[in-house]
DNA sequence: AGGAACCCTTGATCCAGATCAGGGCAGGCA
DNA sequence: TGCCTGCCCTGATCTGGATCAAGGGTTCCT
């Protein structure tokens, strides 16, 4: 079963999935175009779209309000709809038969989620925290595309960028310590972040440890007890268990080993 | 230095680079449009280009033949152009400070080489057999692009292909055993190669065990030893030293613990 | 308030794969 | 022909991170 069903009929929802909180689709859609004042309307695939796109982007789309924890695609489900992350944030996976799992990503505001080459999606998205996701069919993205060609050079660059984003955790994984890999995934995030009030750099990080450790190929215990020996370091505070502020974000630099 | 440079200037090329054996570009081509009858021709982007389009190609592109153990692109130099492998293999690797290394891919022939998302190039390539490579200017291919939205809908198929093959090889790197590793790096190699004559599926590593294992993330004396191990066990034969048979990919598909 | 279910952290021990060391073989060159 | 340089294989030892075990804190539910 794929999540669209449970969004779309929440009394029927398995109890055993947390609960939708709320879907605005067509029939919720008074105004004229839902996504002109989308949060995500100037990110992703969207800052592609000219304003006389969105009446029918907004008619195909459904804007989906959802639980921590709960799948939004399942990796080997049909793949019939691709997603918009609006807010929030989500961890995506794979799973060996054995359960193992391997996340190869979090996705936040302006993500595309489910492009898959075949017919399934290739890994399984599940929030991390209370987020907001747009749902579009994928036969209105294949339309667009054809009729944008802006968008298809949009999606070619989103790609690009996750295609070299993947090439560098490659050689996280494959090279690197456990120190080298917390540190490099410490930097990484803070690039993407606003620094505290008090002007020095913090990573916010709101998904459970084992999340991590299982992003950056390590056990939770092997995270935790790097995190202290960063904070000993002095390289580090950990302010709240979700957010910890980068004091020496140069010896982080050094220990990251970045590549050339 | 790009080795743009060196395959212009044969003559020049430093000792340290084997020399390139040929050159064919705008002054050899006498014909019409070398590129109708490139090997290539029918594969990865220009396999999208209609007829009418290569002439111009044929005019900016230049056939580039290269001995083994030669550097096309390197990372952090500016990335002025783009490859087309004709034949032979590549491999593609990014170099941490202290010199570890780690390959993130093989290229053989109708592979694209050298995009880059930002102004310089994210990896090195280097041939690993003696190979022919096509180049040309980026603005080219940017051009072409623009005029030709099917060029970028290829483009865009041939990076979400990569981006996949990326994110199975982070799950590899993550989670996988040494012997998943091979079994699972044997079973993907022999999909893409044809069986041998008796009909058994075999792999041809043309590549010296250390950039297997690099690959792999994995040592030469424990890519050695799995071998041993498989061979043992029954699953394959060593039939030379670079050309193993796969007697048993059952047994094999059951140790790599494919993904779901 | 009690307690159940998670997380996170720390300590002790284990082991898969890295590292160190040495020997054999094939191809290139003087 | 004989040396030399890579590459590959195998054995011995070491170690970084996994695994096993346990305690404490927080949140949520009853």
């Amino acid at each position: 079963m794929t999540f669209s069903v449970a969004a779309e009929t929440i009394a029927a929802a398995p109890v055993s999935i947390p609960a939708t909180v709320a879907v605005s689709g067509p029939a919720a859609a008074t105004e004229k175009s839902r996504c002109a004042g989308c949060a995500a309307r100037s990110k992703g695939l969207c800052a592609a779209l000219p304003a006389e796109e969105l009446p029918e982007l907004t008619a195909a789309s459904r804007t989906i309000n959802l639980l921590s924890s709960t799948p939004v695609v399942l990796e080997g489900a049909e793949a019939d709809s691709v997603f918009t992350v609006v807010s929030g944030m989500l961890k995506l996976y794979k799973t060996l038969p054995d359960g193992r799992q391997q996340i190869t990503g979090f996705a936040t505001a302006g993500d595309v989620i489910g492009l898959a080459v075949g017919e399934v999606y290739a890994y399984t998205a599940e929030t991390v925290t209370a987020s907001t996701v747009c749902r579009a069919p994928r036969t209105t993205l294949h339309r667009l595309m054809e009729r944008r060609p802006a968008v298809q050079g949009r999606l070619l660059a989103m790609t690009s960028v996750e295609l070299s984003a993947a090439q560098d955790q490659i050689l996280l994984l494959g090279c690197k310590t456990a120190v080298e890999r917390v540190a490099s995934f410490l930097l990484a995030l803070s690039r993407r972040s606003r620094p505290l009030p008090d002007g020095s750099p913090s990573v916010f990080l709101p998904m459970p440890k084992v999340d991590i450790g299982a992003y950056l190929g390590l056990r939770p215990e092997t995270l935790s007890r790097v995190l202290r020996k960063l904070e000993d370091a002095g390289a580090i505070t950990r302010l709240t268990n979700d957010r910890i502020r980068l004091d020496d974000a140069a010896a982080l630099e050094a220990t990251a080993t970045l590549a050339a």
